[in-house]
DNA sequence: AACGGAACCTGAAAGC
DNA sequence: TGCTTTCAGGTTCCGT
């Protein structure tokens, strides 16, 4: 389930592993990765990875035909790199085999609840196109998150998560940033005050720094894995003290999804 | 137009 | 023990 952080370390990690890699093998599945517009692996053999771009949640792979590879890891995408003969994974979607510099290896998209996307496209899709800010690709600073913000009127965390205002930031980006900043995630966007949408946007780089640090590796970690404490703040924390005040942190839904909050410091 | 809720999937964990 | 319910960090669609 990867927001900003975990799409930047496998951005990273495909930089490493298929920059100016040739695709000498595609399998693709038939699942529904590829859901509204199906790939012909064969069409891939031969093609070069030229680039490899993230914006918000989205991966890029520009190819030397003019022709882009978008990925998106849904909730539970994962890229990992294994050797050309090593077995299948388990919830393997699709792999793309590699020769690079003389060596081979072989990419493995393993996505058990299959909400990720895999398009090739020449033209860039429209959810690529129509993203927000992304705070590490463009900065994000109080006045580019105003004006991005314009004068909606949901509440800030639903606003926060929306791709096209800032791409990347997901629910729990959101809620540790939306504390950080001592915001109340009911806030209503339109009503926030210029020193907060400073302290907002300065909270949400902190909140991607802090994970991405936690998060750099060959293969990304996520709070759910098995035996892997709860690095966050306050995310899955309800029931704790707050970090700052001690007050116990609550569990509120909205949108849909579960929020964190502590009642004294998010007044 | 805006909003809540359900849907899309699978599987781990909690509840009974 | 084993069956049932709940929940999951994403996105989209549908009805009000």
């Amino acid at each position: 389930m990867p927001e900003l952080p975990e799409v930047e370390v496998t951005a990273r990690n495909l930089r490493k592993w298929a920059r100016g890699g040739t695709i000498v093998g595609a399998t693709i599945g038939k699942n529904r990765i590829t859901r509204g517009s199906p790939v012909d692996a064969k069409s891939l053999v031969g093609r070069r990875i030229e680039s490899v771009e993230r914006r918000g949640k989205w991966l890029r792979l520009v190819l030397d035909d003019d022709r882009k590879i978008f990925s998106h890891l849904g909730m539970s995408g994962r890229w990992l790199q294994r050797d050309v003969d090593a077995p299948e994974e388990r919830s393997e979607r699709l792999r793309l085999d590699l020769e690079r510099r003389g060596r081979q290896s072989s990419l493995r998209y393993v996505d058990h609840r299959m909400f990720g996307r895999f398009v090739v496209a020449k033209d860039d899709l429209d959810e690529w196109s129509t993203l927000g800010i992304d705070p590490l690709v463009d900065g994000l600073d109080g006045r580019t998150l105003a004006a991005a913000i314009g004068d909606r009127k949901r509440t800030i965390k639903e606003v926060l998560m929306d791709q096209t205002v800032v791409a990347g930031v997901g629910n729990i980006q959101a809620t540790e940033a939306l504390w950080r900043a001592r915001i109340h995630p009911k806030t209503s966007a339109a009503k926030l005050t210029p020193k907060q949408h400073g302290a907002l946007a300065r909270a949400i780089h902190w909140s991607i720094e802090r994970t991405l640090g936690l998060e750099e590796g060959p293969e990304i970690t996520y709070v759910e894995d098995a035996g892997a404490p709860n690095p966050f703040v306050v995310y899955g924390q309800d029931g704790e003290p707050c970090p700052r005040c001690r007050t116990t942190l609550v569990r509120i839904v909205l949108g849909g999804r579960s929020t964190v909050l502590c009642p004294t410091c998010q007044a």
